[in-house]
DNA sequence: GACGTTAAAAAATACCATTCATCATCTGTG
DNA sequence: CACAGATGATGAATGGTATTTTTTAACGTC
């Protein structure tokens, strides 16, 4: 049977290329401004420009749809990342830049972050995707850093450097939780800096600056120092403070 | 219109505190088995011996009656939980009695956990929910655990009690999501301990015993020790060793 | 410029939470 | 004991929404 209306059917031939990333764009803003679950097909097609069917042309489901928009966000993210990553040097440098570039993510982009948190990463087929994959590079980096300092006989040889990760990550959202449901705000600086301190005490050889245990660290160093003068053998230097 | 079949309808009345917490042990059934979205009313109805309509008697909607399944199993935990904890001394021995213990709930009910990580705590209107004060007082017990240990001077007064929490409660959910995924086990009493002593230790005023600057600050201390024996100055000890 | 092929549109379907009209059982009253 | 509310339970209806199927338009090719 043919349409009741009169009217011919307009059809918009477009490149697929484009036609998927007008859908993208429209499932980000749909799915940012909705969530998963309050996220309408119908909406998502209307804005793209298409018809409910045709996103089935291109996603299998509104889930692939999901994972695609996350993918693509966090991809995008990675890259920014990267290189500048690639110059930081010490550990508590590397640590910070990691938790502050993680805390910077959630802060620009709370709607996403929490798609990936809450939809993405509980999924049973999570691991194996390739959004586990990239998480995983992500997080790597931190369990490296850890390694490094370890070897380098910066930090504690008995931590984990695979429990720090989780120490880090799991504080991190522990502590947006609230930022993520929309409630209130936070200082992605200041809270990087109490989190990478926090972690970093216990993780450093001996005690931190400006404990208590300073000035007794100070004052038996440069009691070695003055003995050792005596008989040639070098003595133990503690790091020096960070950047601020 | 009367229904089709001859049949007369069977109707079984029972007092609605019995249907209540039938409905709500077959809620618990279902939810666990399928998780929230894949539960259906129907299924959840069957189970409890009545019918779909009868729920909504008793439940707004679908939502509330997760709610109070969970509220339900939080209750039961907090009631086992709070006498022992009463009777552990020593921050350390504290902060471990609660990592284990979180640890084992988690072991024990994963799909419970996960559906209030998941569902509950995610969503918009969880701040003033019941669980919400249930779990802050829950969680709050290491922040006092924290204060005291500061208080007594035991711990770093620069830790911040509240960012202490998030890092043992987060780090607990990170390293415990591949095993509520279904992937894998662990041991809550091997885990319980990785996890108070990476975060005791960076609690700790000063150094931990068995690190390799133990052997550094031997020696500084020797040294200071020969040095001022000259002058008459006393030096200071490192604290004793802790509980495993 | 017909014709097969493919993209897009539109309608149809299926699945569920939720609601509703109807009926059965209970309780109290004369 | 009969009867009239009142209340609880029922099963069918409704509505919303993802997904599938059917229909139609545009494109490329010979």
């Amino acid at each position: 049977m043919p349409p009741r209306s009169a009217a011919k059917r307009q059809v918009n031939r477009l490149p697929p290329e484009r036609r998927i990333s007008d859908i993208m764009a429209a499932a980000k803003e749909v799915f940012v401004e909705k969530g998963y679950n309050d996220a309408l097909i119908t909406d998502i097609a209307l804005r793209a420009g298409v018809v409910e069917g045709s996103i089935y042309r291109f996603f299998a489901n509104k889930r692939e749809l999901l994972v695609k928009v996350v993918e693509h966000w966090f991809e995008e993210m990675l890259r920014d990342d990267a290189e500048q990553f690639a110059a930081v040097r010490g550990s508590w440098n590397q640590i910070r830049f990691i938790v502050y570039t993680h805390l910077t993510s959630i802060h620009r982009d709370p709607a996403l972050s929490r798609l990936m948190f809450q939809e993405i990463r509980p999924a049973p087929d999570y691991r194996g995707s390739h959004l586990f994959e990239l998480n995983r590079a992500y997080t790597h980096r931190l369990v490296d850093v850890v390694k490094a300092g370890i070897a380098a006989g910066e930090l504690r040889p008995e931590a984990s450097p695979s429990l720090v990760r989780d120490l880090v990550f799991g504080c991190i959202e522990h502590r947006t939780w609230a930022f993520l449901r929309g409630e209130g705000n936070f200082d992605p600086a200041e809270m990087a800096d109490a989190i990478t301190n926090l972690v970093h005490h216990g993780l450093m050889l001996g005690s931190e600056p400006n404990s208590p245990m300073e000035s007794v660290i100070t004052r038996l160093e440069a009691a070695a120092a003055r003995l050792e003068a005596t008989t040639g053998i070098a003595s133990a230097k503690t790091p020096s403070s960070f950047p601020r």
